[in-house]
RNA sequence: GCCUAGGUGGCGGAAUUGGUAUACGCUACAGACUUAAAAUCUGUCGCCCGUAAGGGAUUGAGGGUUCGACUCCCUCCCUAGGCACCA
């Protein structure tokens, strides 16, 4: 009692305010470069400052970084824990719009009110490394990377449909929807096709899938990265498709229709039962393209299902030849052509002087649906590269590749009849399943349709089928239990390249366009989609797996997706899935390819709050890169900033802006008005903080190597498939350009738990249930509700906050106070004499702490310390050292308190920069330990032996007992089990 | 459907990794102090039988391994999260 009286009363807000103005002023948390000690990087992921302000389950994860960092720092490491701000984006801009601000306004505002709630918690942050995405300084880096990205052509522009949320007026990147809907606003998204800029992180997609193996991250955030990049390994097929065309076969200089593969097509496609015409033209020696042309042309009647094929100088006929059509024809292949008077082996007069070789390719071009250009890689007269001068003039597919004899004058030349014939190219991972493929379905999408259109019968029926779906928003096509739809494609079959079997070719709706080739063989005995739709459209249905199974495909409910013996085979039956999958591609000369998930990053937003996109559009040169000299490109100030909707920025209002001169010709130009998505910032910010007022360069080499990679991360689950991933491919693709040397920014992983109201809802203005941090820590203080939020729970695992609870922790805290006044220079007393107990748990307690801590199970440090608070209010005096010693244990998570306990007691120096107590291994062995006495695995009795007593010893002590002698009785002891210190278990 | 993490008193949760299950905290109840209340302090507090001493069952359910299982193995149920017509 009269303890009690002598210590001053606790008031919690003249000491914590009081402590952090000393800290603030002697910087006692500034980070220093250099030195011998060992680094730790200790980080958060970075706030938005939105307009609401932090509630209390957003410091949670703030609180066990600076414990953790305080921790660190105390154990003798260079500690660097730095803090920022997320400003750019959606919740910034919507919030400006609603609250009719500026944007730059209203995030200055919000930041230095997050600040301020921040502060009061007594963070141990170097603010001198604050950052802020918003700030141009800041930005200038984020524009330099993109830069590096474009140069390298991982960024790029594209007109592809992409998702576009209609109430946010932007295109949004796949990883920003949710269940097809809008993640900030909840609108079914619509697909679009605008233009927009496009990082290529599929690329990365097989090493940031790999390396995630190494990452001491979260299980389950790791799985859901698997899960978004999303790999499957199959085979690609081509079934050819049985149509019927008539063949033109012009061949080239000094030859006939006798040379070559010219024979040997025609037969080929024969057989296919097509119509072949292969001419031979008027004056091969000394030919005159012109009247080869009108001689082919009052030979032939050229229609829509009409394929020219022109071998070398064949070519230069076939564009003569297009020139003079009136209707178009379907597809033109070109082998080994030209379209120039240049040679390889030597020049040719007559090319160069007797014919003409200016050509009217929009003509042409209007006359044939489709261009196939084959090169041959070996050439001896086609300079290497005509392809592709070729393709810059006509459009059109080019291949490279090498012909069996050089300038494709081989008898047979399979890769010219592999051009000719229409194919579907389909990927499955199930190839041991071929046999079964009764059908093929391809996506409304699937470019195929368009193309064979004039071959395909119901035609009318199939594009109002196409229109139809395509229509369609994501969530309709993909609801769940939606009643399978597709229609057949009439006119087209195509051949099971296994055996030969004509099978029919649907269209439907459950096949994506954007994944694998967007074209399936369906398998309807071991594919449950394939079966159902079968079912529904009664097709057949083969069973070619399962020869070892014990019921037979009639009796199964639906499809058998597993593997085994392969039947109904041919010379594959009986072999493996696993095994068959290999020998079935490589027969019918399949690949095996890798198909990810993973989309590319969609990154433009037609929207005002974001970093400019730093491009140049000139009508002459094409994009432009803005010189890295003009960084950054500013984002003007502007009056209006609404998003318009049209698919362009507001940014594209501002005149004064976006016309700028080209920065390669001079001439006019304008700027890119897109911005990127909030995420860029976010990309590389923890590498800012180690240099954060560069101006020269990204960041400083040594000082990167350094301090790279962040040694604990934490932050919330509902980053794992964004932030984590694009932060990922941004910092491989830094390492790739040597401007980083790690292949991982963050090596350790760790997610709190949501704190959730009183009423077990996720805490929001609408449920009323927001608990600011500023009450309470005005209330009760910034140590209780540090101690309690620690002590709420596991750290990653959820719980509701509880205001019952909170007043442990302030109790406790309001304990340990008390104490302060029992500290005298003696041992630790209990009523009687000094205690070896207490110096026992003292020892332990320091061992629980400092491994607890390094795990972040803050829960049970808080319930070690109480446990010796608890001993010690039993005491009568505590000894100073071991004092000492607990305030040092508690400090980082009461830094306040601790630090005003410890300067009471005239120490020197802030207690943040203490060692942390080291515990002695011989002073946790207490003289006597209680020994668990379990008859036939029961326990029965305790009893109070000597530390390290012998097994004889034991076994004694314990048959002297009158309880165990009870239960033992007069039966022998079959067998004794004795683990020293702990149990004696007696078998009878 | 596939994958991941979980399931322990009235509640939040502990358990040295196979060795006394329910530490620590909250709630509730009783007592002390007080004119009274709050605060504080002290004590009791998982379930069933029993006045008690004592005994029995018990870590989502069932089975197994073991002298001994919250912990390891198998089957199933439930909760949370990720992916999902991805061929």
């Amino acid at each position: 009692m009269e303890n009690k009286s002598k210590a001053p009363k606790y008031e919690h807000a003249k000491i914590e305010s009081k402590w952090q103005k000393v800290w603030a002023k002697n910087k006692t948390y500034e980070t220093k470069e250099g030195g011998k000690k060992p680094k730790a990087y200790v980080l958060d992921m970075f706030p938005y400052p939105s307009g609401d302000g932090l509630h209390v389950g957003h410091p949670k994860g703030y609180i066990a970084t600076d414990i953790y960092s305080r921790f660190k720092r105390m154990n003798g490491f260079n500690v660097l824990h730095p803090m920022g701000w997320d400003a750019f984006g959606l919740p910034a801009e919507n919030y400006a719009i609603k609250n009719k601000i500026n944007p730059e306004i209203a995030v200055k505002k919000n930041i230095k009110y997050f600040k301020s709630q921040v502060e009061k918690i007594g963070f141990d942050y170097d603010w001198s490394r604050e950052v802020n995405t918003t700030d141009p300084g800041f930005y200038k880096w984020t524009q330099w990377i993109f830069l590096q990205l474009y140069k390298k052509g991982l960024a790029f522009e594209s007109s592809e449909p992409i998702n576009w949320c209609p109430s946010c007026k932007t295109g949004l990147a796949n990883e920003d929807l949710e269940n097809g809907k809008c993640e900030r606003c909840g609108s079914e998204v619509e697909k679009k096709p605008i233009r927009q800029w496009v990082l290529k992180i599929t690329d990365y997609a097989e090493r940031l899938l790999s390396d995630l193996e190494a990452l001491n991250w979260p299980e389950s955030i790791k799985e859901s990265q698997r899960n978004w990049i999303g790999k499957s390994e199959g085979s690609e097929i081509s079934f050819p498709v049985k149509t019927k065309y008539k063949y033109v076969l012009l061949h080239g200089w000094k030859s006939d229709s006798k040379s070559c593969f010219i024979p040997w097509l025609k037969r080929e496609l024969e057989a296919e039962g097509h119509e072949v015409v292969a001419l031979d033209m008027p004056h091969p020696l000394i030919p005159d393209v012109v009247e080869q042309a009108d001689y082919v042309l009052s030979k032939v009647k050229f229609d829509e299902n009409t394929i020219l094929l022109g071998h070398s100088l064949g070519s230069v006929v076939s564009y003569r030849i297009l020139e003079k059509l009136k209707t178009p024809i379907h597809k033109l292949i070109l082998v080994a052509g030209l379209i120039e008077p240049k040679f390889r082996d030597h020049d040719r007069l007559m090319a160069k002087y007797l014919m003409s070789w200016k050509f009217d390719f929009e003509k042409i071009k209007k006359n044939v649906g489709e261009i196939v250009i084959i090169e041959d890689n070996n050439d001896v007269i086609i300079p290497d590269g005509e392809s592709a001068v070729i393709q810059r003039a006509l459009g059109g597919l080019t291949y490279r590749l090498e012909a069996e004899k050089p300038h494709f004058c081989g008898m047979v030349e399979p890769i010219v009849l592999e051009h000719c014939l229409d194919k579907i190219k389909v990927f499955t991972t199930r190839a041991d399943t071929l046999f079964g493929a009764t059908y093929l379905v391809v996506a409304p999408e699937h470019p195929l349709i368009e193309r064979l259109s004039p071959q395909i019968t119901n035609i009318k029926e199939v594009q109002a089928y196409v229109a139809k779906t395509i229509k369609r928003t994501e969530i309709e096509r993909t609801a769940e239990g939606k009643e399978k739809t597709g229609i057949e494609i009439l006119g087209l079959t195509a051949i099971n390249p296994t055996n030969g079997q004509e099978i029919p070719i649907w269209v439907a709706d459950y096949v994506l366009p954007d994944y694998g080739t967007g074209a399936i063989m369906a398998v309807p005995a071991h594919d449950e989609r394939d079966h159902q739709f079968a079912k529904k459209f009664k097709l057949p249905i083969i069973q070619v797996i399962g020869e070892d199974l014990p019921t037979r495909l009639e009796n199964w409910g639906g499809a058998y997706a597993g593997y085994g013996k392969l039947v109904n085979s041919g010379k594959f039956t009986g072999m493996e899935s696993v095994k068959a999958k290999e020998a079935i591609t490589k027969m019918v000369r399949g690949k095996i390819v890798t198909k990810y998930k993973l989309r590319d990053w969609v990154f433009s937003r037609q929207r005002y709050w974001g970093e400019p996109i730093p491009i140049i559009h000139c009508p002459k040169c094409g994009p432009v890169p803005v010189p890295e000299k003009d960084l950054p490109v500013i984002l003007p100030k502007v009056k209006s900033y609404e998003p318009t909707g049209t698919g362009e920025s507001p940014l594209a209002a501002i005149s004064k802006w976006v016309n700028v001169k080209c920065p390669t010709c001079g001439e006019k130009a304008k700027r890119e008005t897109n911005t990127m998505p909030q995420w860029a910032g976010s990309s590389w910010y923890y590498l800012r903080y180690i240099d954060p007022k560069n101006t020269k360069a990204l960041i400083d080499k040594k000082k990167e190597k350094y301090w790279s990679p962040v040694d604990m991360y934490v932050g919330g689950t509902e980053h794992a498939t964004r932030h984590l991933i694009y932060a990922r491919f941004w910092h491989k693709f830094l390492f790739d350009i040597g401007a980083v040397s790690q292949t991982e920014p963050f090596t350790q992983l760790k997610n709190q738990g949501m704190i959730l109201g009183s009423d077990n809802r996720k805490m929001s203005k609408r449920w009323g249930n927001v608990v600011n941090p500023d009450d309470i820590v005005r209330d009760y203080g910034a140590d209780t509700l540090r101690v309690y939020e620690m002590f709420m729970g596991p750290f990653e695992q959820g719980a509701s906050w509880s205001s019952d609870n909170l007043m442990g922790a302030r109790r406790f805290v309001e304990k340990v106070w008390r104490l302060a006044g029992k500290v005298s220079t003696g041992r630790s007393h209990v009523l009687g004499g000094p205690d070896k107990r207490l110096e026992t748990l003292l020892h332990k307690t320091i061992k629980q702490a400092t491994t607890d801590i390094n795990n972040f199970n803050y829960n049970t440090v808080v319930s070690a310390l109480m446990i010796l608070a608890n001993e010690w209010e039993k005491a009568e005096t505590i000894n100073k050292e071991d004092w000492l010693t607990f305030l040092k244990l508690l400090a980082p998570l009461a830094p306040h308190m601790t630090e005003e306990l410890w300067s009471s007691l005239g120490q020197k120096g802030s207690i943040h920069l203490a060692a942390w107590p080291v515990w002695d291994e011989s002073k946790l062995i207490s003289d006597t330990v209680s020994l668990v006495i379990q008859i036939n695995g029961k326990t029965r009795e305790t009893i109070i032996i000597p530390t390290n007593l012998s097994e004889k010893e034991a076994v004694k002590m314990a048959l002297d007992n009158d309880i165990v002698k009870k239960w033992v009785g007069v039966e022998p002891l079959k067998k004794i089990i004795y683990i020293p210190n702990r149990l004696l278990n007696l078998v009878i």
